[in-house]
DNA sequence: CGTCTGCTTGAATGATCATTCAAGAAACTA
DNA sequence: TAGTTTCTTGAATGATCATTCAAGCAGACG
């Protein structure tokens, strides 16, 4: 039972999961064999070192998000409708028990001064999620309205992905999202 | 040339500017001892481990912070406009060359799941801040939407705290704030 | 069948980690 | 002055870190 290389995306999804969890400094190779089964010597051959398997992950979790948000935005009978749908579902998050932020919102943070590879590679994949929005947006608004409503929605989400730690009621989180973001097709009493 | 016990301030100090760009994981004991100048015997005595040399940097920083916040609100013709040069400021800062984000909110996020009771001072300051926040409002605004906009205004900062890490021009911050914080006394064209 | 290629194995390596502690030196006590 | 207390010193410790690599195995190729 050698050969028969092991399943990648399976392999990275682990990954995801542990680095997500506790960071890059705070995640360990042992870790990391033992989330995915892998032996050292599988894991450097296939992604050559512990920033290699990092930058998958990152990739593989950016990616994810970007599908996920298209797919919504395709689902909904508007953009801004299944943007309110995404903030909302957000919050919600946010207000779970083992609530853990954003994987590419906490790499940054961790990774600004000490790994500027990841760091940028973080940031960049945060730009192409404000381009997605902005590209959806710019049909109803125009170029330059879009972009400039597309970076509203990141710094609104980035106000979710902190301020979900202090554990106060939904509410508040939602107001400020509907007071920050009043173009939005806010459902009524939400 | 011992016995002289060590400036315990300025100690932290030190270990403030180590932690709060490295992180608690990215930091070792041994660049706190080069940081620091003192022998790890001494650190030891003084914070016993590296967790209670961390905790007492995020006191020093967040206690730092509440004075300036207090003292900016005293010196300004009202809060509302102490506020809002508070905020531009953190958005200035932001386009700095080596922007460095928040030391709370940075360890905020990397200790979320690994230190629960750094985790957790962590959110305590950042919980004083807002309060602070809540209560020069309150003679204005009345006790409940003191707490509300103090919870937006956070909400705000914890934006600012990420999204500079994006590098665009400030104006797109400067807006963000202008248009989620509408009810605070901008100064005109700014 | 024999060889080659591609993948896995897992013990080993040297570096670095947080932390300890015996030894020593200044200041205070009496 | 002698003794005690308080602080500093810095080499040492064992754990854990990221990474390496010789050895072995399974299928592909001829």
């Amino acid at each position: 039972m050698t050969k028969a290389k092991f399943d990648r995306e399976e392999t990275i999804n682990s990954a995801v999961e542990l680095f997500w969890k506790n960071g890059f400094n705070g995640s360990s190779m042992q870790q990391v064999t033992k989330a995915t089964g892998l032996k050292p010597g599988s894991i450097y051959l296939a992604f050559e070192n512990k920033q290699g398997l990092y930058q998958e992950a990152l990739d593989l979790y950016a990616n994810k998000s970007l599908e996920g948000i298209q797919h919504q935005i395709d689902q909904a009978a508007s953009p801004g409708e299944a943007i309110c749908q995404i903030l909302q579902e957000m919050v919600r998050t946010a207000s779970e028990k083992n609530y853990n932020s954003c994987f590419l919102v906490k790499s940054q943070l961790e990774l600004a001064s000490e790994n500027s590879e990841l760091h940028a590679f973080a940031n960049q994949k945060l730009q192409q999620i404000e381009a997605l929005y902005a590209h959806n947006l710019t049909p109803e608004f125009g170029e330059d309205l879009a972009n400039a409503r597309a970076a509203s929605i990141m710094f609104h989400i980035f106000g979710i992905r902190v301020y979900g730690y202090h554990k106060k009621s939904p509410d508040v989180l939602l107001r400020a999202l509907q007071d920050g973001l009043p173009w939005l097709p806010w459902p009524d009493h939400a």
